[in-house]
DNA sequence: CGAAGATCCATACCAAAGGATGATGGCGTC
DNA sequence: GACGCCATCATCCTTTGGTATGGATCTTCG
């Protein structure tokens, strides 16, 4: 889909592939030098200084670029609700939907209309939230619920 | 304290002294497999070719040591209140100090007795934010602030 | 079937939150 | 000094939130 996807798949041999390229790019331009300049050879310390700082550089930037992609996958997760947390405390499924609702502001009244349930039920719902979370106020409880990874 | 930050302080000199051991200690070999095989030297694709494979393998490890903790380092960071945001819609410093307790599932009266002011006060600036945030409730107020970057 | 839990609804009461308005004092700027 | 902003406090009033209590289905499970 993505450019990084594409990448995680088929990063690794174009990696090779370039790999092959720049050395005999470098073979090259090194032998190039040596007929050019007429020197008989360049002194190997030469060689290995150059070449091991280019090579250190692409080793870095290819490691970053296969290193980092694995570790940002998992951040692109939506949300995962904890159900293990969920299920401990005891939350229903609908205590769960006015729980999200309230996170996001929602009076009571709102939330009603937003389900098509009376005020009532909302604020046994909300209740019963409180009771579970062993908070007393709806800010309290959103902050709760968050920290415990319930909602997003 | 840890490992890692000392890493972080001596690490980037600790690295180019073992560089230019490794480097040292390299050439050494090589001259000695000349002498040793009566080779009047070996062919300088076989040196680009060992080196570039030893110092990509390095440039890989040292890039990952040194780039990871950088990256982990803005992790730690409290939260940067987003100066932006919070200039343009007007919010004051005890405003803000207001919103962050609210965020935490506070009380008016809980949040009057820990910033030592009465509650008609905290009523007062809580009464400013909402309308700076053109919003009605606290737990609507909490969820825009958070989606602003206001507060953490 | 009977118990348990989830969902739904209602009434009544008290506490908290929110809106409106006004007032005081400090602080920095034009 | 007048003006604006911030912070503080107050009073009155309305709305919303929260607790307590109780009752009604419905499903699930032993």
């Amino acid at each position: 889909m993505d450019s990084s996807a594409e990448l995680r798949r088929s990063g690794f041999w174009t990696a090779v592939v370039l790999y092959g390229l720049a050395l005999a790019a470098l073979v090259f331009v090194l032998k190039y030098i040596e007929y050019r300049y007429l020197l008989r050879e360049l002194r190997v310390e030469v060689y290995i200084g150059v070449v091991a700082a280019l090579f250190t550089a692409l080793g870095i930037w290819m490691g970053s670029k296969l290193l980092t992609r694995k570790e940002e996958v998992p951040a692109e997760v939506p949300h995962r609700p904890n159900e293990e947390a969920l299920r401990r405390i005891g939350i229903s499924g609908r205590e769960l939907e006015v729980l999200r609702l309230m996170a996001t502001g929602r009076s009571n009244q709102e939330i009603a209309d937003q389900l098509f349930i009376s005020l009532p039920t909302v604020k046994s719902h909300t209740s019963n939230l409180f009771a579970k979370l062993d908070v007393r106020r709806r800010t309290e409880a959103v902050h709760k619920a968050k920290s415990l990874g319930l909602i997003p």
